[in-house]
DNA sequence: TTGTTGACGCTCA
DNA sequence: CTGAGCGCCAACA
């Protein structure tokens, strides 16, 4: 299935310090409603090579769905602080500044 | 094949 | 702000 390459490859895409949604990654494969899918695309991106910055994609709101199904050594808000971007209990602050749209972006 | 589940997103109360 | 409901669709038991 191309599905998580495509996810993967946008996702890598992502500029340091930046981050977008699942929605958006979706829409710009041209499955606006696949955004489920986009999230079990990145529940298999652990394994991949090479790594997939899976910390950089959060939900429409800004907020890490996702950290809990991190492994517990990487977590998303302190991977995501390393690169600049402030998390504030669980969701990044000033999203709309570092959302990062591959639609409009690319 | 059917029923559940889920890293979503949107709307309404 | 929290919760519930609905739509969507692939993976899995």
């Amino acid at each position: 299935m191309s599905f998580n390459k495509d996810v993967y490859d946008v996702v890598r895409l992502i500029p340091h310090g930046r981050v977008t949604a699942y929605g958006a990654i979706a829409k710009y494969l041209g499955d606006a409603r696949a955004s489920r899918r986009v999230g079990w695309a990145l529940n298999s991106s652990f394994t991949e090579i090479p790594k997939v910055p899976a910390h950089r994609v959060v939900n429409r709101n800004g907020i890490l769905s996702g950290a809990m199904h991190f492994p517990p050594d990487c977590s998303m808000s302190e991977q995501l602080e390393n690169e600049g971007v402030k998390v504030k209990d669980g969701q990044v602050v000033e999203f709309d500044r570092v959302f990062w749209d591959p639609m409009t972006e690319l």
